[in-house]
RNA sequence: CGGGAUGUAGCGUAGUCCGGUCAUCGCGCCUGCUUUGGGAGCAGGAGGUCGCAGGUUCGAAUCCUGCCAUCCCGACCA
C-alpha cells in the first residue's frame, strides 16, 4: 500500500480524501466548501472538457456565456424551480465596502444596498430563458442549441472534494425547439452522449434511466440520468438531461410564430455534467496504491523514469529517453520524462502510481545494454521486460488494453453488485451487507418511495430505460408493478 | 441548525488531566558528501503570534471566560 494512503477497507471516504490530496488533484481552500483544483486535477478536467465539447459540437451545439448573477425576481418565475433551489442560494445584497470607523477592517457599506438582490447562479435556466425571449420570434430561429462552460454555486450543508462543493465547474446545455418531439429527442441524444463519454472515455459503466417525480429536476417534466456504481457500493449520479416541456417558455413568455401562422410556446431541454465526474473517475478505478486513470483521460499516458548512477550515468541515458519519448509522441501518446535528480527511482515509482499514470517505463544501464525496457501497467501492476524495438506500437496496444481492462473491471463489479430482489427482507439485507444496485418492484407512488428511503436510506436512482416490462409486486406494499426500478444508497 | 471532537513549524504530532529548562518527535525544506533497478544514508542547519481576544497567577501551550475555524454524525444536494 502507498505510504500515508489509507486503504479502502479501512475507511473508504478517508481513502478517497487521501487520494484527492496525495495525487495532487485538489485541496480545500480558505473558503469553506470551496476547493482549489490543482494543476494535475485540472488537467484531467480539461481532458474531459475537450472530449465533451467536441461531442457537443459534433451534434450541432455552440458555446456561449451568460452572467454569473441572476436578478432575484427571475428565480420566482418558475414555481417549482424556485422551490428546488431557494434553500441553497448565495445572495449578493451590496456593491461596496468601506473602512470600519473603528479601524477594525473593512465592512459592508450599508448605503450601498442593491435595489434588487442578485443571486449567484445555482443553474442558468432563468437567465438564459429570459435571453431566449429576445432571440426567438419564429420557427426559423429554432432549434437553438447552446451550451456554456461555467461555475455555479449551491450552498450545500456538507461538502466533499469534487463530489459536492459549494462552487463547482460544469457545463450546462440549454436548447429550445419548435416541437415536443424534437425536444424529447434532444434530451435523449444528450443522455446518450453522456453515457458514451462515461463508458468510452472514463471507462465507467452507467445505467441510463429516468428519475421519479421526487428526484426530478426543479422545473422539468422529465429528468433522465446516468447512474454509476462506486467501489463502496454507493451510486453516483453522473449526469442529467432534462426535458423541460414548456415550463420555462411559459415562465419567460418565449413564443414563436409557427410555419402555420400560430403563436406557440417553445419546448426546452437542459443537460449538464460537473466536476463531480472527477469524483466518479477517482472512485470507480483507484486502488490502495492510489489513483488509476483511464488512458484516454490521463494528463500523460506514459512516464519514463531513467535509472542511473551519477551525472555521467544520466548523460548516457538522457538522449535515449528523449528519443523514446519522441517515438511515443509520434504515435499520439502523451509522455512525461522524469529525469529529476532529486528523487530516487523508488520514490518516482510510488509517486506515479499514486498519480495513476497508466504506463511506466523504466530505462537503466541494463536496458541500454540489452535493448530492453521495463514496462509496468498501473491497472494490473504487471511488470514486463520488453524490447526497445517497436515500443511505440507496444505502448499503444497496452494503453488500449488498460482502457478496456479497467472498464471491464468496473463493469464486472457492477454486474456482481446489481441484485434483483423480490421481498423487503432481501431488499434490506442486500443493501446492508452486499451493497450496490438493487432491482426491485415498486408500486409507482411517491409515498412508497419516501417510506423506503426512510426505512433503508436507499433511493430510486432511476427507472432504467432498458429494463424489460415484467409483472411483479411492490417490494414494500405488495401492490402490482410493471417493471423493476433501480435502488441504491447514493452520494 | 442539533449531537460529538479538534486547533502546537509547510504537513502529521508529543506535552494539556497535575501551571515552573517543554516547546517534542517524524516527514518535508536548506548545505555537504555518499547514493540511485520499488518511497536512500550520514553529518550539519533553518523554520514557532502553541487558533484569536481577554482573565487568573510571580509565572500559562497547560487553568477560566468569550469568540473564530475545521472535521465527523444527522436534516439538504450535481
Amino acid at each position: 500500500m502507498a505510504k500515508g494512503l489509507r486503504s479502502r477497507a479501512e475507511n473508504y471516504s478517508e481513502w478517497y480524501n487521501d487520494i484527492v490530496k496525495m495525487a495532487d488533484l485538489a485541496e480545500n481552500s480558505a473558503v469553506r466548501g470551496c476547493m482549489v483544483i490543482k494543476p494535475y486535477g485540472y488537467a484531467i478536467w480539461e481532458k474531459m472538457q475537450q472530449q465533451l465539447d467536441a461531442m457537443f459540437k459534433e451534434t450541432g451545439h455552440v458555446n456561449a456565456y451568460f452572467p454569473l448573477f441572476i436578478p432575484k425576481s427571475f428565480l420566482s418565475k418558475e414555481a417549482s424551480h424556485v422551490e428546488g433551489f431557494a434553500k441553497e442560494c448565495a445572495v449578493v445584497t451590496h456593491y461596496r465596502l468601506k473602512n470600519a470607523p473603528d479601524g477594525s477592517g473593512v465592512i459592508v457599506d450599508p448605503d450601498a444596498k442593491l435595489e434588487e438582490e442578485l443571486i449567484v447562479r445555482p443553474t442558468s435556466e432563468t437567465v438564459i430563458w429570459s435571453t431566449y425571449k429576445n432571440w426567438i420570434q419564429s420557427y426559423r430561429d429554432l432549434p437553438l442549441l447552446i451550451n456554456q462552460w461555467a461555475n455555479v454555486v449551491r450552498w450545500e450543508m456538507r461538502t466533499r472534494l469534487f463530489l459536492r462543493t459549494t462552487e463547482f465547474l460544469w457545463q450546462e446545455g440549454h436548447t429550445a425547439h419548435a416541437t415536443k418531439q424534437e425536444a424529447i429527442e434532444e434530451t435523449h441524444q444528450m443522455l446518450e452522449i453522456y453515457a458514451k463519454f462515461a463508458e468510452e472515455y472514463m471507462a465507467v459503466p452507467v445505467v441510463k434511466g429516468v428519475k421519479t417525480a421526487n428526484e426530478r429536476f426543479a422545473g422539468a417534466d422529465d429528468t433522465f440520468c446516468i447512474e454509476a456504481l462506486m467501489q463502496d457500493g454507493k451510486a453516483l449520479q453522473a449526469g442529467t438531461s432534462h426535458f423541460l416541456g414548456q415550463n420555462f417558455a411559459k415562465a419567460f413568455e418565449v413564443k414563436f410564430a409557427s410555419k402555420e401562422g400560430g403563436l406557440e410556446y417553445v419546448w426546452g431541454t437542459s443537460w449538464g455534467v460537473s466536476t463531480r465526474l472527477m469524483g466518479a473517475l477517482i472512485m470507480a478505478h483507484s486502488d490502495d496504491d492510489g489513483l488509476v486513470l483511464p488512458p484516454k483521460l490521463a494528463p500523460y499516458q506514459v512516464v519514463i523514469v531513467p535509472i542511473y548512477r551519477g551525472a555521467a550515468g544520466l548523460e548516457a541515458l538522457k538522449d535515449k529517453c528523449f528519443e523514446l519519448r519522441d517515438q511515443l509522441k509520434a504515435v499520439g501518446i502523451s509522455v512525461k520524462v522524469d529525469a529529476d535528480d532529486k528523487q530516487t527511482p523508488g520514490w518516482k515509482f510510488a509517486e506515479y502510481e499514486l498519480k495513476g499514470v497508466p504506463l511506466r517505463i523504466a530505462m537503466g544501464p541494463r536496458d541500454l545494454e540489452n535493448g530492453t525496457l521495463e514496462v509496468v501497467r498501473r491497472d494490473t501492476k504487471e511488470k514486463q521486460n520488453l524490447p526497445m524495438e517497436g515500443i511505440a506500437e507496444t505502448a499503444k496496444r497496452l494503453l488500449d488494453e488498460i482502457q478496456e481492462n479497467i472498464y471491464k473491471k468496473a463493469f464486472d463489479y457492477r454486474a456482481a453488485h446489481t441484485t434483483p430482489v423480490d421481498t423487503f427482507e432481501e431488499f434490506t439485507d442486500v443493501l446492508e451487507n452486499k451493497t450496490g444496485f438493487v432491482l426491485a418492484h415498486w408500486d409507482g407512488t411517491a409515498e412508497t418511495e419516501e417510506k423506503i428511503k426512510e426505512l433503508t436510506k436507499a433511493t430510486i436512482r432511476c427507472i432504467p430505460l432498458d429494463q424489460p416490462l415484467e409483472e411483479g409486486k411492490c417490494v414494500l406494499t405488495g401492490k402490482p408493478s410493471q417493471r423493476r426500478v433501480l435502488f441504491a444508497k447514493a452520494y
